[in-house]
DNA sequence: TTCTGTTAGTGTTGACTCGACACTAACCTG
DNA sequence: CAGGTTAGTGTCGAGTCAACACTAACAGAA
């Protein structure tokens, strides 16, 4: 197999779908474009991966550029190469989703005039290329991996109540959930540790803290 | 994001785990490669993507090539960037994997001769690239699949029994399992209907022969 | 024809998991 | 100190899952 001359090779590039939560809910990141095609369109921030560069350094890279934070969560979703994606040439895009603790997040409400946003997963605006297709391909694999791994646990901060970590839990999954039930399977699954504190936070009975017990590892359980 | 010139842009290939069940054991197919680097040694096998082309047409392109086999199931897997993957340049990898059930295809002895083998999980030769992970990520991929999804029938011949169904399960798994809880399991999932014949094999009794409802889907079960 | 070897086929039970469900505890405010 | 608000806790029934052993049907040999 002869490697091709180098006319002749489509674009690689990577998108970065990040995910956090905020006021009680789901939102992404967006960029708004300055450029044609899809010009004034929202869209997933992205790079074009140089010849020399590692795809995964590329993502990462996007994601720091996006939200000025760096050793958060990101993982491969899929990667787009249908012919027609972008209307100028054949472009290929890796696509990643990452998970950012809002918390880390400094908040700007100038955000938009920068061009650059955070939506909710229920009002995104209409997105470029074929980003929507890459939002509910992230969300899916989101939410199925609440269930057989510890990756929420990527949303929460060094110290959180279980009330916290219940909200967390439905506004991905968009349901209620039952307390105790909930409850007695995050204890069971033996991934986090009450600490001595606790959170005075309005006029009703305070809520003891908890901590992950490997804040850097998403693990697979069952 | 303007793109880049011609110059500077990686390669783009594609690689297929194709995977069948002969002589009860899970196979693959390999490809003898003639030119450096990695000259002789086996290879998973695959091909550039042309500037024009869709990533998922050539490796079912490649498959074809490889087996002679269309409309068989092929799932991407991963996309691997390692920029160190290829000693010439920069080689990205979109690999797919690929069920094929052993009766469509054509028995060759002489595989070998021409550069071409199905060697068993087991029994692996030093494979070329990063082939030998891509090769375990299909393999946990696929056995996980087993769990929650129908792919195990993609295996199949058009009638079987269910003992040839529960070999699969057990080749796949590389465990054994229990044959009334199996049966159950699988009557009570409503994915495969009893014909009126049977298959007689031997000094023993005679088979039920079952068909699978929806041969050319694979549903996601739980 | 009968006996033997071989694979096909079938139900029950106990352990465990999972979801439904309601009340008390602790704090703040008025 | 009464009322409002969130935190925190246990039981029970249903369903799921794994362990387990015997009979049925056939071919070939004696």
């Amino acid at each position: 197999m002869p490697l091709p001359t180098e006319t002749g090779r489509p674009v690689l590039t990577t998108n970065v779908v990040v995910f956090t939560l905020r006021d009680e809910q789901l939102k992404l990141l967006l960029i708004r474009r300055r450029n044609p095609p899809f010009q004034g369109f929202w869209s997933l921030p992205g790079g074009v991966v140089g010849k020399d560069e590692d795809v995964e350094a590329n993502a990462m890279r996007t994601l720091e550029d996006g939200t000025g934070l760096s050793g958060v969560y990101l993982e491969q979703l899929y990667t787009f190469s249908d012919p027609a994606r972008d209307p100028r040439e054949r472009v290929i895009s890796v696509a990643y989703y990452a998970l950012v603790p809002s918390k880390r997040l400094r908040l700007r409400t100038d955000e938009d005039s920068e061009g650059v946003g955070w939506f909710s997963l229920n009002e995104l605006p209409e997105l470029a290329f074929d980003h929507v297709q890459m939002v509910e391909t992230a969300h899916q694999r989101l939410a199925a991996k609440l269930d057989y791994s510890t990756i929420a646990f990527q949303f929460m901060p060094e110290r959180f109540t279980l009330s916290d970590l219940q909200n967390v839990f439905q506004i991905i999954l968009n349901r209620e959930l039952d307390k105790r039930n909930f409850r007695k399977r995050m204890c069971a699954m033996d991934q986090i540790r009450q600490t001595s504190e606790v959170r005075k936070n309005g006029s009703h009975r305070p809520a003891r803290l908890y901590r992950v017990n490997n804040p850097h590892e998403v693990q697979i359980i069952k």
